[in-house]
DNA sequence: CATTTGTGATAGTAATACTATTATTTTTGT
DNA sequence: ACAAAAATAATAGTATTACTATCACAAATG
Protein backbone atom coordinates (compact mmCIF):
# COMPACT_ATOMS: atom_id res chain seq x y z
CA UNK A 1 0.00 0.00 0.00
CA UNK A 2 1.35 3.35 -1.09
CA UNK A 3 0.61 6.59 0.06
CA UNK A 4 0.93 9.40 -2.98
CA UNK A 5 2.76 12.70 -2.10
CA UNK A 6 1.34 15.23 -3.70
CA UNK A 7 3.41 16.88 -6.70
CA UNK A 8 2.66 20.20 -8.02
CA UNK A 9 1.36 19.29 -11.38
CA UNK A 10 2.90 22.79 -13.09
CA UNK A 11 5.76 20.89 -12.63
CA UNK A 12 5.75 18.07 -14.97
CA UNK A 13 4.00 17.61 -18.75
CA UNK A 14 2.46 14.15 -18.05
CA UNK A 15 2.83 12.64 -14.81
CA UNK A 16 5.76 10.58 -14.26
CA UNK A 17 4.48 8.11 -12.31
CA UNK A 18 1.31 7.46 -14.71
CA UNK A 19 3.64 5.06 -16.37
CA UNK A 20 6.23 2.46 -16.39
CA UNK A 21 8.59 4.51 -17.79
CA UNK A 22 7.86 7.97 -15.87
CA UNK A 23 9.16 5.79 -13.16
CA UNK A 24 12.12 4.80 -14.47
CA UNK A 25 12.69 8.27 -15.24
CA UNK A 26 12.37 9.29 -11.81
CA UNK A 27 14.15 6.72 -10.22
CA UNK A 28 17.47 6.52 -12.48
CA UNK A 29 17.01 10.40 -12.65
CA UNK A 30 17.43 10.53 -8.93
CA UNK A 31 20.07 8.49 -8.62
CA UNK A 32 22.11 10.34 -11.53
CA UNK A 33 21.55 13.45 -10.04
CA UNK A 34 23.32 12.72 -7.26
CA UNK A 35 25.88 11.12 -8.79
CA UNK A 36 26.60 13.79 -11.00
CA UNK A 37 25.87 16.67 -9.67
CA UNK A 38 22.95 19.21 -11.62
CA UNK A 39 25.29 20.85 -13.57
CA UNK A 40 26.54 17.38 -15.14
CA UNK A 41 23.42 15.71 -15.16
CA UNK A 42 21.75 16.03 -18.64
CA UNK A 43 18.41 14.76 -20.26
CA UNK A 44 20.46 13.03 -22.84
CA UNK A 45 22.90 10.68 -20.09
CA UNK A 46 19.37 9.56 -18.34
CA UNK A 47 17.94 8.81 -21.48
CA UNK A 48 20.79 6.64 -21.97
CA UNK A 49 20.65 5.27 -18.45
CA UNK A 50 17.08 4.46 -18.91
CA UNK A 51 16.86 2.77 -22.89
CA UNK A 52 14.99 5.97 -23.77
CA UNK A 53 15.76 9.14 -25.54
CA UNK A 54 16.03 12.15 -24.86
CA UNK A 55 11.99 13.57 -26.82
CA UNK A 56 10.42 10.90 -23.84
CA UNK A 57 12.08 12.40 -21.17
CA UNK A 58 10.83 16.21 -22.49
CA UNK A 59 7.77 14.87 -22.80
CA UNK A 60 7.43 14.17 -19.10
CA UNK A 61 9.39 17.39 -17.94
CA UNK A 62 10.38 20.41 -19.41
CA UNK A 63 13.69 21.28 -18.85
CA UNK A 64 15.95 19.59 -15.91
CA UNK A 65 15.77 22.60 -14.09
CA UNK A 66 11.87 21.80 -13.38
CA UNK A 67 12.62 17.86 -13.41
CA UNK A 68 14.58 18.87 -9.91
CA UNK A 69 12.02 21.34 -8.91
CA UNK A 70 10.21 17.91 -9.17
CA UNK A 71 12.38 15.99 -6.82
CA UNK A 72 12.84 18.91 -4.22
CA UNK A 73 9.10 19.59 -4.35
CA UNK A 74 8.26 15.31 -3.45
CA UNK A 75 11.14 15.67 -0.74
CA UNK A 76 8.98 18.04 0.68
CA UNK A 77 5.87 16.74 0.28
CA UNK A 78 7.24 13.39 2.25
CA UNK A 79 8.51 15.73 5.25
CA UNK A 80 4.69 17.46 4.80
CA UNK A 81 3.34 13.72 5.16
CA UNK A 82 5.61 12.55 8.08
CA UNK A 83 5.08 16.05 10.36
CA UNK A 84 1.79 15.23 9.95
CA UNK A 85 2.08 11.86 11.75
CA UNK A 86 4.89 13.36 14.00
CA UNK A 87 2.17 15.80 15.48
CA UNK A 88 -1.16 13.27 15.17
CA UNK A 89 -2.68 12.81 18.89
CA UNK A 90 -0.08 14.68 20.50
CA UNK A 91 -1.99 17.48 22.10
CA UNK A 92 1.07 19.27 23.62
CA UNK A 93 1.77 22.25 21.43
CA UNK A 94 5.62 22.41 22.99
CA UNK A 95 5.98 18.59 22.39
CA UNK A 96 4.54 18.91 18.42
CA UNK A 97 7.26 21.54 17.88
CA UNK A 98 9.89 19.19 19.19
CA UNK A 99 8.29 16.77 17.17
CA UNK A 100 8.32 18.80 14.24
CA UNK A 101 11.83 19.99 14.62
CA UNK A 102 13.39 16.78 14.98
CA UNK A 103 11.22 15.72 11.62
CA UNK A 104 12.86 18.34 9.96
CA UNK A 105 16.13 18.86 10.83
CA UNK A 106 16.72 15.11 11.54
CA UNK A 107 18.02 12.67 8.96
CA UNK A 108 15.97 9.90 7.26
CA UNK A 109 15.97 6.50 9.39
CA UNK A 110 14.19 3.33 7.91
CA UNK A 111 12.67 3.20 11.52
CA UNK A 112 10.20 6.37 11.56
CA UNK A 113 6.51 6.64 10.36
CA UNK A 114 6.46 7.50 7.00
CA UNK A 115 9.38 6.66 5.91
CA UNK A 116 9.55 6.41 2.28
CA UNK A 117 12.65 4.62 0.09
CA UNK A 118 13.58 7.83 -1.87
CA UNK A 119 13.77 9.96 1.14
CA UNK A 120 17.24 9.81 1.72
CA UNK A 121 18.26 10.27 -1.70
CA UNK A 122 16.10 13.30 -1.76
CA UNK A 123 17.43 14.51 1.06
CA UNK A 124 20.99 14.15 -0.67
CA UNK A 125 19.42 15.88 -3.49
CA UNK A 126 17.95 18.46 -1.27
CA UNK A 127 21.43 19.15 0.27
CA UNK A 128 23.28 19.56 -2.13
CA UNK A 129 21.04 21.22 -5.27
CA UNK A 130 18.48 23.48 -3.57
CA UNK A 131 20.13 26.54 -3.43
CA UNK A 132 20.06 26.06 -7.37
CA UNK A 133 16.73 25.55 -7.99
CA UNK A 134 15.55 28.38 -5.76
CA UNK A 135 17.96 31.23 -6.52
CA UNK A 136 17.27 31.54 -10.32
CA UNK A 137 15.63 34.34 -12.07
CA UNK A 138 12.32 32.73 -12.64
CA UNK A 139 11.62 31.81 -8.71
CA UNK A 140 9.07 34.82 -8.86
CA UNK A 141 7.42 33.27 -11.51
CA UNK A 142 7.50 30.28 -9.75
CA UNK A 143 6.32 30.94 -6.72
CA UNK A 144 3.19 32.27 -8.80
CA UNK A 145 2.53 28.90 -10.12
CA UNK A 146 2.49 27.81 -6.42
CA UNK A 147 5.80 25.62 -6.80
CA UNK A 148 7.30 26.36 -3.44
CA UNK A 149 3.18 25.84 -1.84
CA UNK A 150 4.64 22.62 -0.04
CA UNK A 151 7.46 24.40 1.72
CA UNK A 152 5.59 27.70 2.69
CA UNK A 153 2.59 25.28 3.68
CA UNK A 154 5.17 23.39 6.23
CA UNK A 155 6.83 26.71 7.78
CA UNK A 156 3.91 28.20 7.91
CA UNK A 157 2.05 25.48 10.08
CA UNK A 158 5.30 24.58 12.18
CA UNK A 159 5.46 28.66 12.63
CA UNK A 160 1.70 28.16 13.95
CA UNK A 161 2.66 26.40 16.86
CA UNK A 162 5.49 28.65 17.53
CA UNK A 163 3.25 31.03 17.74
CA UNK A 164 0.84 29.59 19.85
CA UNK A 165 3.46 28.35 22.67
CA UNK A 166 4.93 32.07 22.58
CA UNK A 167 2.70 34.67 21.28
CA UNK A 168 5.32 37.37 21.90
CA UNK A 169 7.88 36.54 19.87
CA UNK A 170 8.77 38.34 17.27
CA UNK A 171 9.87 36.11 13.93
CA UNK A 172 8.28 32.69 14.01
CA UNK A 173 8.86 31.86 10.06
CA UNK A 174 12.29 33.35 10.11
CA UNK A 175 13.29 31.21 13.05
CA UNK A 176 11.49 28.38 10.82
CA UNK A 177 12.70 28.36 7.98
CA UNK A 178 16.27 29.04 9.73
CA UNK A 179 16.52 26.26 11.08
CA UNK A 180 15.32 24.01 7.97
CA UNK A 181 17.73 25.65 6.17
CA UNK A 182 20.88 25.59 8.94
CA UNK A 183 20.69 21.93 9.16
CA UNK A 184 21.07 21.80 5.50
CA UNK A 185 23.46 23.56 5.20
CA UNK A 186 25.74 22.15 8.36
CA UNK A 187 25.61 18.95 7.16
CA UNK A 188 26.99 20.11 3.71
CA UNK A 189 29.75 21.89 5.83
CA UNK A 190 30.15 18.14 8.17
CA UNK A 191 31.19 16.99 4.55
CA UNK A 192 32.86 19.29 2.18
CA UNK A 193 33.82 22.41 5.24
CA UNK A 194 34.22 20.79 8.53
CA UNK A 195 35.41 24.07 10.07
CA UNK A 196 32.06 25.88 9.67
CA UNK A 197 30.29 23.48 11.81
CA UNK A 198 30.75 21.42 14.97
CA UNK A 199 28.78 18.43 13.73
CA UNK A 200 29.46 15.94 11.68
CA UNK A 201 28.42 13.02 9.84
CA UNK A 202 29.49 10.48 12.55
CA UNK A 203 28.21 12.52 15.26
CA UNK A 204 25.36 14.55 14.19
CA UNK A 205 24.56 17.94 16.41
CA UNK A 206 21.83 19.66 13.98
CA UNK A 207 19.18 18.27 15.73
CA UNK A 208 20.43 19.29 19.15
CA UNK A 209 21.12 22.61 18.06
CA UNK A 210 17.98 22.82 16.92
CA UNK A 211 16.12 22.14 19.58
CA UNK A 212 18.75 24.32 21.75
CA UNK A 213 17.60 27.38 19.93
CA UNK A 214 13.61 26.82 20.15
CA UNK A 215 14.37 25.97 23.95
CA UNK A 216 16.50 29.44 24.78
CA UNK A 217 14.37 31.38 22.01
CA UNK A 218 10.59 31.04 23.40
CA UNK A 219 9.00 31.50 26.71
CA UNK A 220 6.51 29.44 27.47
CA UNK B 1 44.48 56.04 -0.78
CA UNK B 2 43.14 52.40 -1.28
CA UNK B 3 43.19 49.62 0.24
CA UNK B 4 43.82 46.21 -1.24
CA UNK B 5 41.72 43.78 -0.28
CA UNK B 6 43.11 40.10 -0.48
CA UNK B 7 41.16 37.74 -3.05
CA UNK B 8 43.41 34.50 -3.13
CA UNK B 9 45.84 34.08 -6.52
CA UNK B 10 44.35 30.57 -7.21
CA UNK B 11 41.49 32.25 -8.92
CA UNK B 12 42.20 33.55 -11.87
CA UNK B 13 45.17 33.78 -13.94
CA UNK B 14 46.37 37.00 -14.59
CA UNK B 15 45.38 39.75 -11.57
CA UNK B 16 41.91 41.44 -12.87
CA UNK B 17 43.89 44.55 -10.66
CA UNK B 18 46.80 44.71 -12.13
CA UNK B 19 45.36 46.50 -15.83
CA UNK B 20 42.67 48.63 -17.37
CA UNK B 21 40.81 46.07 -19.00
CA UNK B 22 41.12 43.87 -15.59
CA UNK B 23 39.61 46.52 -14.25
CA UNK B 24 36.19 47.06 -16.42
CA UNK B 25 36.11 43.57 -16.57
CA UNK B 26 35.38 43.31 -12.59
CA UNK B 27 32.91 46.36 -12.37
CA UNK B 28 31.13 45.22 -15.52
CA UNK B 29 31.27 41.87 -14.88
CA UNK B 30 29.47 42.25 -11.29
CA UNK B 31 26.97 44.31 -13.16
CA UNK B 32 26.48 41.88 -15.69
CA UNK B 33 25.87 39.23 -12.91
CA UNK B 34 23.83 40.93 -10.88
CA UNK B 35 21.71 41.72 -14.32
CA UNK B 36 21.95 38.48 -15.82
CA UNK B 37 22.54 36.09 -12.38
CA UNK B 38 24.80 33.28 -13.07
CA UNK B 39 23.13 31.09 -15.55
CA UNK B 40 22.53 33.66 -18.44
CA UNK B 41 26.10 35.08 -17.52
CA UNK B 42 28.33 34.38 -20.54
CA UNK B 43 32.10 35.63 -20.74
CA UNK B 44 31.00 36.20 -24.52
CA UNK B 45 28.48 38.94 -23.18
CA UNK B 46 30.36 40.22 -21.37
CA UNK B 47 33.02 40.87 -23.53
CA UNK B 48 30.87 42.68 -25.73
CA UNK B 49 29.71 44.88 -23.02
CA UNK B 50 33.56 46.04 -22.54
CA UNK B 51 34.63 46.48 -25.86
CA UNK B 52 36.67 43.51 -26.32
CA UNK B 53 36.34 39.58 -26.73
CA UNK B 54 35.92 36.43 -24.75
CA UNK B 55 39.69 35.33 -25.22
CA UNK B 56 40.98 38.74 -23.46
CA UNK B 57 38.67 37.43 -20.46
CA UNK B 58 39.95 34.02 -20.51
CA UNK B 59 43.49 35.06 -20.18
CA UNK B 60 41.93 36.58 -16.59
CA UNK B 61 39.72 33.87 -15.49
CA UNK B 62 39.41 30.19 -16.18
CA UNK B 63 36.00 30.05 -16.33
CA UNK B 64 32.72 31.64 -14.98
CA UNK B 65 32.18 29.78 -12.24
CA UNK B 66 35.75 31.00 -10.92
CA UNK B 67 34.80 34.53 -11.82
CA UNK B 68 32.31 33.73 -9.57
CA UNK B 69 34.63 32.68 -6.85
CA UNK B 70 36.50 36.17 -7.18
CA UNK B 71 33.53 37.82 -6.61
CA UNK B 72 32.55 36.54 -3.70
CA UNK B 73 36.24 35.72 -2.46
CA UNK B 74 36.18 39.80 -2.44
CA UNK B 75 33.22 40.26 -1.06
CA UNK B 76 34.19 37.91 1.97
CA UNK B 77 37.45 39.76 2.02
CA UNK B 78 35.81 43.41 2.26
CA UNK B 79 33.88 42.09 4.94
CA UNK B 80 36.89 40.72 6.66
CA UNK B 81 38.68 43.90 6.75
CA UNK B 82 35.58 45.49 7.89
CA UNK B 83 35.21 43.54 10.91
CA UNK B 84 38.71 44.46 11.40
CA UNK B 85 37.80 48.24 12.28
CA UNK B 86 34.81 47.00 13.80
CA UNK B 87 36.24 45.28 16.94
CA UNK B 88 39.96 47.29 17.05
CA UNK B 89 39.95 49.10 19.97
CA UNK B 90 37.01 47.64 21.52
CA UNK B 91 38.19 45.64 24.86
CA UNK B 92 34.99 43.77 25.56
CA UNK B 93 34.70 40.32 23.71
CA UNK B 94 30.66 40.79 24.11
CA UNK B 95 30.77 44.16 22.57
CA UNK B 96 33.29 42.30 20.21
CA UNK B 97 30.50 40.19 19.31
CA UNK B 98 27.82 42.52 18.80
CA UNK B 99 30.10 44.74 16.62
CA UNK B 100 30.72 41.82 13.90
CA UNK B 101 27.27 40.83 14.11
CA UNK B 102 26.32 43.76 13.14
CA UNK B 103 28.89 43.46 9.92
CA UNK B 104 27.64 40.31 9.20
CA UNK B 105 24.16 40.12 9.32
CA UNK B 106 23.92 44.16 8.65
CA UNK B 107 23.04 45.56 5.05
CA UNK B 108 25.61 47.29 3.51
CA UNK B 109 25.80 51.22 4.39
CA UNK B 110 28.08 54.05 2.31
CA UNK B 111 28.70 55.57 6.17
CA UNK B 112 30.21 52.79 8.17
CA UNK B 113 34.19 52.19 8.41
CA UNK B 114 35.56 50.48 5.60
CA UNK B 115 32.81 50.33 3.31
CA UNK B 116 33.56 49.95 -0.59
CA UNK B 117 31.71 51.22 -3.42
CA UNK B 118 31.57 47.40 -4.71
CA UNK B 119 30.16 45.87 -1.38
CA UNK B 120 26.74 46.13 -2.14
CA UNK B 121 26.59 45.17 -5.57
CA UNK B 122 28.84 42.12 -4.37
CA UNK B 123 26.35 41.31 -1.65
CA UNK B 124 23.62 40.98 -3.93
CA UNK B 125 25.53 38.63 -5.80
CA UNK B 126 26.42 36.78 -2.62
CA UNK B 127 23.10 36.55 -1.97
CA UNK B 128 21.40 35.29 -4.88
CA UNK B 129 24.31 33.06 -6.50
CA UNK B 130 26.78 32.07 -3.63
CA UNK B 131 25.21 28.75 -3.13
CA UNK B 132 25.61 27.82 -6.94
CA UNK B 133 29.72 28.47 -6.39
CA UNK B 134 29.63 26.64 -2.93
CA UNK B 135 26.97 23.48 -3.90
CA UNK B 136 29.62 22.23 -6.42
CA UNK B 137 31.05 18.60 -7.12
CA UNK B 138 34.47 20.60 -6.98
CA UNK B 139 33.93 22.39 -3.28
CA UNK B 140 36.74 19.64 -2.21
CA UNK B 141 39.31 20.84 -4.88
CA UNK B 142 38.63 24.03 -4.30
CA UNK B 143 38.84 23.92 -1.00
CA UNK B 144 42.19 22.55 -0.74
CA UNK B 145 43.26 24.89 -3.33
CA UNK B 146 42.36 27.93 0.03
CA UNK B 147 39.50 29.39 -1.87
CA UNK B 148 37.16 29.05 0.99
CA UNK B 149 40.17 30.66 3.35
CA UNK B 150 38.92 34.26 3.84
CA UNK B 151 35.19 33.02 4.65
CA UNK B 152 36.72 30.27 7.29
CA UNK B 153 38.88 32.75 8.96
CA UNK B 154 35.56 34.51 9.39
CA UNK B 155 33.89 31.80 11.06
CA UNK B 156 36.66 31.07 12.90
CA UNK B 157 37.92 34.45 14.12
CA UNK B 158 33.94 35.33 15.28
CA UNK B 159 33.86 31.58 17.09
CA UNK B 160 36.68 32.51 19.06
CA UNK B 161 35.03 35.65 20.80
CA UNK B 162 31.65 33.17 21.35
CA UNK B 163 34.17 30.68 23.20
CA UNK B 164 35.43 33.76 25.17
CA UNK B 165 32.20 34.72 25.82
CA UNK B 166 30.40 31.29 27.06
CA UNK B 167 33.03 28.69 26.89
CA UNK B 168 30.69 26.16 27.81
CA UNK B 169 28.30 26.75 24.73
CA UNK B 170 29.16 23.35 22.79
CA UNK B 171 28.64 24.71 18.79
CA UNK B 172 30.53 28.03 18.18
CA UNK B 173 31.29 27.54 14.73
CA UNK B 174 27.71 26.55 13.56
CA UNK B 175 25.90 29.38 15.54
CA UNK B 176 28.40 31.78 13.43
CA UNK B 177 28.24 30.10 9.71
CA UNK B 178 24.30 29.63 10.61
CA UNK B 179 23.72 33.22 11.44
CA UNK B 180 25.88 34.27 8.18
CA UNK B 181 23.94 32.01 5.90
CA UNK B 182 20.36 32.90 7.29
CA UNK B 183 21.00 36.72 7.14
CA UNK B 184 21.64 36.40 3.38
CA UNK B 185 18.68 33.82 3.27
CA UNK B 186 16.28 35.67 4.80
CA UNK B 187 17.29 38.48 2.66
CA UNK B 188 16.13 36.50 -0.67
CA UNK B 189 13.20 35.29 0.95
CA UNK B 190 11.85 38.75 1.75
CA UNK B 191 12.00 39.67 -1.89
CA UNK B 192 10.84 36.86 -3.59
CA UNK B 193 9.24 34.29 -0.82
CA UNK B 194 8.00 36.83 1.79
CA UNK B 195 5.74 34.70 3.74
CA UNK B 196 8.83 32.60 4.78
CA UNK B 197 10.50 35.42 6.90
CA UNK B 198 9.32 38.02 9.01
CA UNK B 199 11.96 40.50 7.49
CA UNK B 200 11.36 43.15 4.83
CA UNK B 201 13.39 45.26 2.84
CA UNK B 202 11.47 48.27 4.47
CA UNK B 203 12.04 46.83 7.74
CA UNK B 204 14.84 45.08 8.36
CA UNK B 205 14.14 42.49 11.22
CA UNK B 206 17.78 40.52 10.24
CA UNK B 207 19.84 42.01 12.34
CA UNK B 208 17.56 42.09 15.25
CA UNK B 209 16.97 38.36 14.65
CA UNK B 210 20.48 37.91 14.88
CA UNK B 211 21.25 39.48 18.19
CA UNK B 212 18.75 37.59 19.79
CA UNK B 213 19.43 34.36 18.79
CA UNK B 214 23.20 35.58 20.35
CA UNK B 215 21.78 37.19 23.69
CA UNK B 216 19.14 34.33 24.49
CA UNK B 217 21.67 31.41 23.30
CA UNK B 218 24.87 32.79 25.25
CA UNK B 219 25.16 33.29 29.04
CA UNK B 220 28.29 35.05 30.02
C1' DC C 1 65.63 49.83 -29.68
C1' DA C 2 64.74 44.95 -29.29
C1' DT C 3 61.88 41.89 -26.86
C1' DT C 4 58.42 40.34 -24.35
C1' DT C 5 53.65 40.65 -23.25
C1' DG C 6 48.83 41.83 -23.86
C1' DT C 7 45.08 42.48 -26.90
C1' DG C 8 41.74 42.06 -30.86
C1' DA C 9 40.04 39.60 -34.60
C1' DT C 10 38.75 35.54 -36.36
C1' DA C 11 37.94 30.66 -36.66
C1' DG C 12 36.85 26.38 -35.02
C1' DT C 13 35.17 22.36 -31.85
C1' DA C 14 32.54 19.54 -28.73
C1' DA C 15 28.75 19.53 -25.82
C1' DT C 16 24.31 21.17 -24.37
C1' DA C 17 19.52 22.13 -24.54
C1' DC C 18 16.43 21.80 -26.92
C1' DT C 19 12.58 21.09 -31.42
C1' DA C 20 10.71 18.49 -35.27
C1' DT C 21 9.47 14.47 -38.00
C1' DT C 22 8.12 10.03 -38.75
C1' DA C 23 7.56 5.11 -38.13
C1' DT C 24 6.34 1.77 -34.84
C1' DT C 25 4.43 0.02 -30.71
C1' DT C 26 1.16 0.11 -26.90
C1' DT C 27 -3.07 1.30 -24.84
C1' DT C 28 -7.93 2.16 -24.93
C1' DG C 29 -12.78 2.25 -25.80
C1' DT C 30 -16.42 -0.30 -28.03
C1' DA D 1 -11.21 -8.52 -31.36
C1' DC D 2 -10.37 -4.37 -33.75
C1' DA D 3 -10.07 0.51 -34.95
C1' DA D 4 -8.49 4.82 -33.18
C1' DA D 5 -5.69 7.36 -30.25
C1' DA D 6 -1.70 7.99 -27.65
C1' DA D 7 3.05 7.04 -26.38
C1' DT D 8 7.55 5.89 -27.71
C1' DA D 9 12.02 5.14 -30.37
C1' DA D 10 14.94 6.61 -33.82
C1' DT D 11 16.88 10.07 -36.17
C1' DA D 12 18.04 14.63 -37.58
C1' DG D 13 18.74 19.25 -36.95
C1' DT D 14 19.47 24.12 -34.68
C1' DA D 15 21.14 27.77 -31.71
C1' DT D 16 23.93 28.60 -27.95
C1' DT D 17 27.58 27.78 -24.80
C1' DA D 18 32.08 27.07 -23.19
C1' DC D 19 35.75 26.87 -24.49
C1' DT D 20 40.86 26.50 -27.54
C1' DA D 21 43.95 28.00 -31.21
C1' DT D 22 46.20 31.08 -34.33
C1' DC D 23 48.11 35.24 -35.66
C1' DA D 24 48.84 40.10 -36.48
C1' DC D 25 49.37 44.31 -34.14
C1' DA D 26 50.04 47.57 -30.24
C1' DA D 27 51.95 48.72 -25.88
C1' DA D 28 54.84 48.36 -22.25
C1' DT D 29 59.50 47.07 -20.45
C1' DG D 30 64.27 46.60 -19.72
Amino acid sequence: MNISIQVSATLYHKDPTSSEIGLKILSEGIQLMQDLGFEAFTFKKLAQNIQSTEATIYRYFENKHYFLLYLINWYWGIISYRLLLATANVTDARQQLTNSIEVLTGLPDASHPGYMEEEMQLKQIVIQESGKALHTKMVDDENQNGIYLNYKSIVSSVAELVKTIDPSFPYPEMLISNLIENANHQRFFSVHLPRLTNTSPEQDAVVAFSHLIIQKVLQS
